[in-house]
DNA sequence: ATGCAAATGTGATCTAGCTTACATTTTAGG
DNA sequence: CCTAAAATGTAAGCTAGATCACATTTGCAT
């Protein structure tokens, strides 16, 4: 129910971000990307902020050992690249589009800067997004702080089901672009645990799955 | 190195932030609080934002097993409360005055607002001070995800070292108001383990400590 | 001063989940 | 259509760190 609200409150800011509503951004074209496509690198300078209308975008680094790792999977409506308004000037990490045709409304800084002092409910409607990551990131670290592997696994599934499923008859199926080592990433573990793990949520029939499927049969013994 | 910018920055927004230098907030006082005051307690509406002008604030919630968690412990120059500024119209912790004579500067939040919509500078240090929090947090993330026990108290200390240390012939002296429960609960992981590695610390030379003063050895061996 | 609670110290288990080491299945690309 | 690479499956053994169970020290309140 949390979630259902920060859902909601998520289109609601898609609703008012989006620029086709906002013709201060009419310069701003979408922007088209292939699977694959790099958005933007570690390093490179920030001078925009890109909201997701169409597709996946995966947020990606590199680890101390040279692993990759990924923090994150977005899909429409979503913002990334957002601590560019917050001071960042060099990216940290990369943005890759993970789906054929993903489609980007790039804005930029300035125009970004001026429409946040100017249009009082666009301003507020960043912050709140901001204030949303924060939560979602308080939130996932205190997971990882006093739940085990195979709690973590089952809220981000529960997530997952709530923000991406799609309900039908008794299940709620979701479709999604994960792989196992993405999920491991995700919530702090290995691919290994993560692989037991679905088989063993499979055995209590409280799951079915395969590659890009998860069809929840019980929400409530996740 | 990266610690010491972080840290110039954060002194710099002292001063822009300041309310001495900000006539606009001529309304606000200071308040002064004594050691084991609450600040705000979790559900209480949030209508300000506090900055810190004098001692140490503690930020604490309850797990959901009934524990008292140490969220952060901040000082002079450091704001918090401020999740309201992005949308949190209740406080989610405990802030708890842990100095005699602590003394906060609250700001109110439809003047915050007002200031950062007419006083560019003053809005974009915000941004800035925010963004400085997530990036810190990042960095704890991380660092939870990908370094053992030893090696997270290790970076916890040298961060103390680098913001609080007193250079003092060969080795700085670090005055701090942390429990061993405390540091547990910062770096994630239990009282005894940190005791334990006190100790070891300790016997290896690189460390020398009692209750309320850490003394560095060797920086560069932690 | 003294007595009690909080903070610290230390050892003996115990175990979740990592590691390692392969096998099998699926997918993409020439 | 075939092959290599990526993704998944499974099992045995090991280890960091949690848990439990106390002892000791410190500081504060009366």
């Amino acid at each position: 129910m949390k979630e259902n609200i920060w859902c909601l409150e998520d289109v609601n800011m898609y609703h008012i971000l989006c620029p086709h509503k906002l013709k201060d951004f009419s310069k701003d074209h979408f922007k088209n990307y292939k699977n694959g496509d790099f958005i933007y690198l570690p390093g490179d300078i920030s001078k925009s902020v890109f909201m997701i209308s169409k597709g996946k975008v995966k947020i990606v680094t590199y680890n101390e050992n040279g692993d990759e790792v990924v923090k994150a999977i977005l899909g429409k409506g979503e913002l990334f690249g957002e601590k560019a308004i917050l001071g960042a000037d060099e990216r940290a990490d990369y943005a890759i589009a993970c789906t054929e045709s993903t489609l980007l409304c790039p804005m930029d800084l300035p125009n970004m800067y001026d429409m946040m002092r100017k249009n009082e409910k666009f301003g507020l409607s960043i912050y709140k997004l901001i204030g949303l990551r924060i939560k979602k990131m308080e939130r996932r670290f205190e997971s990882l702080l006093f739940h085990d592997v195979r709690t973590r696994l089952c809220e981000f599934i529960k997530d997952l089901a709530i923000e991406n499923g799609e309900k039908s008859a008794d299940l709620i199926c979701i479709n999604h672009f994960y792989t196992q080592k993405d999920f491991a990433d995700l919530i702090g573990t290995k691919r290994e645990t993560v692989t037991r793990l679905f088989n063993e949520l499979k055995q209590e029939g409280i799951i079915d799955y395969n590659r890009k499927q998860i069809n929840v049969r019980c929400l409530d013994r996740l």
